[in-house]
DNA sequence: GATCGTAGATCAAGCGCTTGCTTGAATAAA
DNA sequence: TTTATTCAAGCAAGCGCTTGATCTACGATC
């Protein structure tokens, strides 16, 4: 039934093999766990037999790593476009939350979803590989977050202003769903309003 | 070496048998997860042989079910005490927080962590026996965030108050170590310095 | 331009190990 | 003597991964 042979798509083709597996491997993941998805699991969902992937990844762990890996490099490119765009801190600030709520709610976004919560079962030996895009996404919302302090937009100014944040926002991951009474744009604005203070008036009155 | 034959202590004793076991599967729940942790790993922290835990539950899910059932009875209690204290809105709101990141952070405070990252292992019948006092931990704090708006001190008010507040304080297990340069009280000032209105001067100048 | 050789990709089977849990006997307190 | 509790051994199923054969697309060859 399947095709054997050779491949019809490039490595890095949307459609090759080796992204197949990412794809269903996060999805899997993000649903079931790490420890509770196992390789047939990737296997069936991908069309194969159940020993199959070995060609594509030596092991379950190096799956692990590259749906991480390559899921933290898109969602880092997506904020760095935006942090290079020339805008208030107000407004990019907006654009980041409604690009992160994107990332990690948006359906078929299983990859973030997957470096948030099986952060566990990473080999120690591959940690630094998920530690490096990382701190360079949270350098970009300090950033921001930065600007907007010194614009007097932002309350409070504690010692833990980006991780509560980061967690208000990660944690919708878990509650979220499709069908709510809330989409994601929405969400977005409902989130700033809570942490930026009211926008003072343009010229009014 | 271990202690044949007949028990010691009471049922509901902090030393029986059950409670050891309650204790051991919470801290490697959270260590490993609950598809990480093995039943021999439970029985060796309690100085079992591998298949005696098994007068004392069930099944391995009746021991997940335990722990986020008598995990989340107590925190309930801890905070239902603290909301009938005669006490301000915002004095009320510092003591809950204090008290959900003692539960949360604490030396061996596992149960509600894992109660907020294994969720996902539970089996459907058991949902419920969780979702039940969970639902009246949240309506006490909603209760508190209805008061404080009412009296001013909340900014923002939307849709979606409640499980921000949750999410930024519950992501703190994530990423809090006792080694760190904030202890629980300084997190719970700063939490409550973020998350309400700059407290207004009484009677002065 | 049909034929062949090669390398890429997959199958079908299964190996050694771990898993949750069972079994039947043994022990000790009441 | 009875009942509560644990041990020691092991079973069936599932685990990550290996193995050797098989098949297909494609480039070089005659």
């Amino acid at each position: 039934m399947a095709t054997r042979g050779r491949p019809r798509a490039a490595p890095d083709d949307e459609d090759s093999r080796r992204r197949q597996l990412l794809r269903a491997s996060a999805r899997l993941f993000r649903e079931k766990g790490y420890d509770g998805t196992s390789v047939r699991d990737i296997a069936q969902a991908t069309g194969l037999q159940s020993g199959s992937w070995v060609y594509h990844f030596p092991t379950k762990q190096d799956i692990l790593v590259a749906v991480m890996e390559e899921g933290l490099n898109d969602a880092l490119a997506r904020i760095v476009a935006i942090a290079r765009r020339d805008l208030s801190p107000r407004r990019k600030f907006e654009a980041l939350v409604r690009t992160h709520l994107d990332t990690i709610l948006a359906p078929g976004q299983d990859f973030i979803p997957v470096v948030l919560y099986e952060w566990r079962s990473l080999e120690p030996a591959a940690i630094p590989r998920v530690t490096a895009p990382l701190r360079r996404y949270e350098a970009v919302w300090k950033k921001t977050i930065g600007e907007l302090q010194r614009a007097g937009d932002w309350p409070g100014r504690t010692r833990i202003d980006a991780l509560l944040l980061f967690g208000a926002l990660n944690w919708m991951a878990r509650w979220y769903s499709p069908n709510g009474a809330l989409d994601v744009d929405e969400l977005a604005r409902e989130a700033v309003k809570f942490f930026l203070r009211p926008a003072r008036k343009v010229k009014s009155g």
